[in-house]
DNA sequence: TGTACATCAGTGAACGCGCGTTCACTGATGTAC
DNA sequence: TGTACATCAGTGAACGCGCGTTCACTGATGTAC
């Protein structure tokens, strides 16, 4: 049965979302076309009419990931500026909630090790996120020298991602805590 | 054809050894035991003479690279103390030699994200192992108070895992030495 | 110390299963006149 | 504006493949006497 313009550019836009969602949840490897689409509300035989393969699928739902967390970010800081912004941002990433809530979480937290064995494609995807990402940090602080700013948000974006890994790794609800804690004092110092 | 008890022993040795540098090269879901058993010069079907699943080696593989990232800690900080060991544990970790050599490095940042999802066991010797290695660092900082020590080594060894694993993930050369360079450079101020 | 037998490490074929991908088919949509 | 037809989104069955796991078998090892 064919669908109208809107109604398939809607199918799309709903399949990556989804694939984004359990990518984030469960991993790349992990998480099955079928499943997929059976969680999008279709069946797996029409993936092929919207994308070429899995990987231009994980591509895509890489990318949107990255640009949700964006959002996150932008909502997070609404209003903030300087320091009081960058804070908002780390307890806002290093929250319970986000530790949590991997399935609408940062995609680099959740699936960094499968995002380095991935395609080329992914991975320029992916680089460009943390590049935005990074220079989205980097702009609220305005009385470093660039250099410096872009530096301290390099350095801050991995270590917030490396924290929220091992946070959700261990096993032990204080040692994840410490870890989420350790990470907020020493990001919040400088 | 029933072999010694001494041969039997090396033989499982050399599985979880291999298991370990396979699983930090490719990651554990995308490394079948068929590759394991013929990388160790075996057929697949002797497996579960040493094994009972999949996940009891996938534990023990964690386990023994764990502890081969502790040795590795020993013998750089052979001879230093204080600020200059953790300043050789850093140089170390986030060096190019790690990035690119995630077969025989940290198990956390190879695989950190699929052990977020691996089973109770699994997440238990990671937890436990994370714990020695914060610990062993901790060591290393003999003029902080104790909390304080503990505190600094879990943000800098989840500061490390973090920019280890990004490093890896982006596509651009320049953008990885930046992850790396911004991490040392930020650590070794404390 | 020597013999008879149970044990079991390792082989190689096979199992069911879920994976990514393909395909014939359906029927509403969009287009051409 | 109405009609005829080509397009193609979505269905559901099927494909080959590699996965983790099982099993009958082999023959050297370890044990019991």
């Amino acid at each position: 049965v064919k669908k109208s313009r809107l109604e398939t550019a809607e199918t799309r836009k709903k399949i990556v979302e989804t694939a984004s969602r359990l990518f984030r949840r469960d991993g790349i490897h992990a998480t099955g076309l079928a499943e997929i689409m059976t969680e999008a509300g279709l069946t797996h035989g029409g993936f092929y009419r919207h994308f070429e393969s899995k990987d231009q699928l994980v591509a895509e739902a890489v990318g949107a990931g990255c640009e949700s967390l964006s959002e996150v970010i932008d909502a997070v800081t609404k209003g903030e500026t300087g320091k009081r912004a960058v804070k908002a941002i780390i307890e806002n990433y290093l929250g319970t909630k986000h530790r949590d809530g991997a399935a609408n979480g940062c995609a680099f937290a959740s699936m960094a090790c499968e995002l380095a064995r991935a395609d080329d494609t992914t991975r320029s995807v992916t680089s460009e996120a943390f590049v935005a990402l990074v220079d989205a940090i980097a702009a609220h602080m305005p009385r470093k020298k660039p250099e410096v700013a872009t530096s301290d948000a390099i350095f801050m974006v991995s270590a917030m991602i490396g924290a929220l890994t091992m946070s959700r790794v261990v096993n032990d609800a204080k040692l994840s805590a410490s870890i989420l804690h350790a990470a907020k004092e020493h990001l919040a110092e400088r």
